[in-house]
RNA sequence: GGCUCAUUCGUCUAUCGGUUAGGACGCAAGAUUUUCAUUCUUGAAAGAGGGGUUCGAUUCCCCUAUGGGCUACCA
């Protein structure tokens, strides 16, 4: 036995990566490397009947999309393995057979029927440890008749047991409260309860990161590990992920998962940073971490007990920060696919410079754009605008005078535009603020766009902004009469 | 129902008995600005309720309320 850190990632394969999950990975990452120790991943795939197809290839991606390379796992390797529990399954069987021996547990032929018949009408159904009472022979015969069987973990009816957490301190039960819980079901296979305590021991796990929703049945798995005469790990108990206050995030909402938000547009780096600020501190004011800096600075006590509500809006802040950071290449390459959705023909290239510092989450360009297709009938409402101190009317004056320049303009570059635009301005005697607004939505019919008058000016080019203008003050005047 | 965990601005959180209860996102107002956006300044915004302990409680204890989790041959 070594004294070294070493935590696990034990995600059981049924689908997509759920955030709280990517959580609890990033923390037993962060908390591994931080000590210098080993990430194992480990597949906890003993439930067969919820087995899904290529999940255990989302679980690499998703480890390796954000960064958390494990040092032992099905694919990697290691000297603990195999890392699969499915191909565990003699070992179980040998350490079930040794706590029959010693006493702590035993086997149990009760039908589905009768253990539903121990419901107490409270909703408890707590097993009477019916067959402990088998005797000797009893057992046998039955072992021998084929009837189907569970092994059960024996636990004491008195006392209590106490366990420490690092995150939430000290808890205790007592054993009254606690069920002798399945160990190998009838299938053969372990159950997570009974697995994952021979796993941990096993594979040398010296913290063990999970849900709180484990907090509950822990004082068993100590039980388990007192039978076999293991030391027990040190325990972090993570509180929940929420979309309200009531309400887990969830798969139904289509927000739950690493991929969901993939597909939002959100940066691998941004989720990761986000998440580990939900239920962690860093005790200072730092808001935005990569990777080897969240690896230098996490540390348990900063961990929180409550649960924390996940606020998209904030992870949007956090990405647009990532965004800015993007190379021009990377943003391109990024932004690319949304730019599909854009019929209109307009430079990439310029369209990158104007949106990467405006875009906070990738998929929202195909709505800042919706301007370069949809043109024909905005609101003209949006000419009046107080703090731009714009109306209808002026619009009505001013763009015939910004029309006829534009016609003779040669150079249609953001600068000789922009130059142009100030001096019609001061021929007109406005404000730059009132005629800048006017041009911007006489040519985009859209309150925020991402770039000012010139700048959309020069995206859609000359040919496309005169068009534009002129329908606006036809829209105008039409009005006007 | 039983057991168990939690509870500071709308949200994420700081505070480890004495603070004008701090920061961030968001929001509002104002300023700057080559226009949208950015940036800057300012503002509104919190200790679930009730008892204790204490010279003094957001902080410690108890009760209540609210919410979460567990109560499976799921993890």
């Amino acid at each position: 036995m070594t004294n070294k850190v070493r935590t696990r990632f034990a995600p059981s394969p049924t689908g997509f990566m759920h955030i709280g999950n990517l959580r609890t990975a990033l923390y037993a990452y962060l908390f591994a490397k931080k000590h210098g120790g080993d990430f194992i991943l480990r597949i906890e795939d003993t439930d067969r009947e919820r087995q899904v197809e290529n999940a255990v290839e989302t679980i690499y991606k998703t480890l390796h999309l954000a960064g958390l390379s494990h040092d032992e796992g099905p694919d990697t390797g290691g000297s603990y393995g195999p890392y699969t529990q499915s191909e565990r399954g003699k070992i179980y069987a040998k350490y079930a057979q040794e706590l029959v021996e010693k006493g702590h547990a035993y086997h149990c032929f009760c039908t589905k029927e009768r253990l539903e018949s121990l419901n107490d009408g409270t909703g408890n159904r707590r097993y009477d440890k019916h067959c402990l009472q088998l005797s000797q022979e009893e057992r046998a015969a039955k072992l021998e008749s084929g009837i189907p069987y569970v092994i059960r973990q024996n636990i004491p009816e008195d006392g209590s047991t106490t366990f420490t957490d690092l995150v939430f301190g000290t808890i205790s039960v007592n054993n009254e409260e606690l069920q002798d819980m399945v160990l190998i079901k009838s299938d053969g296979f372990p159950t997570y309860n009974f697995a994952n305590v021979v796993d941990d021991h096993l594979m040398e796990i010296s913290h063990v990161f999970r849900g709180m929703e484990y907090i509950s049945s822990t004082p068993a798995y100590n039980l388990l590990y007192e039978a076999f005469g293991w030391p027990v790990p040190y325990y972090v108990h993570l509180p929940h992920i929420m979309r309200d206050r009531q309400h887990k995030l969830s798969k139904r909402d289509g927000d739950a998962n690493f991929e969901d938000f993939l597909n939002k547009g959100f940066l691998p780096a941004a989720i990761l940073n986000y998440v580990a600020l939900l239920g962690w501190n860093p005790k200072n004011d730092q808001e935005k971490f990569a990777l080897h800096e969240l690896t230098e600075a996490f540390d348990i006590s900063g961990i929180s007990k409550s649960s924390a509500i996940f606020d998209e809006v904030k992870l949007r802040w956090l990405n647009s920060l990532y965004i800015k950071e993007l190379s021009t290449e990377e943003f391109n390459r990024l932004a690319a696919p949304y730019y599909q959705s854009i019929n209109m023909p307009v430079d990439h290239t310029l369209l990158d410079s104007l949106l990467q510092p405006r875009v906070s989450a990738m998929s929202d360009i195909p709505e800042i754009m919706s301007f370069l297709d949809n043109f024909n009938d905005y609101d003209l409402s949006l000419f009046e605008n107080k703090n731009a101190r714009s109306s209808k009317e002026i619009a009505g004056h001013f763009l015939p005078l910004i029309i006829d320049k534009l016609e003779l303009a040669e150079n249609w570059t953001n600068e000789a535009l922009f130059t142009l635009f100030e001096e019609v301005t001061e021929e007109a005697l406005l404000k730059k603020k009132q005629t800048l607004w006017i041009i911007r939505i006489a040519v985009t019919g859209q309150a925020s766009t991402p770039g000012g008058a010139s700048e959309i000016c020069v995206l859609i080019g000359k040919d496309e902004s005169l068009r534009r203008l002129r329908y606006t003050l036809q829209r105008l005047e039409c009005q006007q009469q």
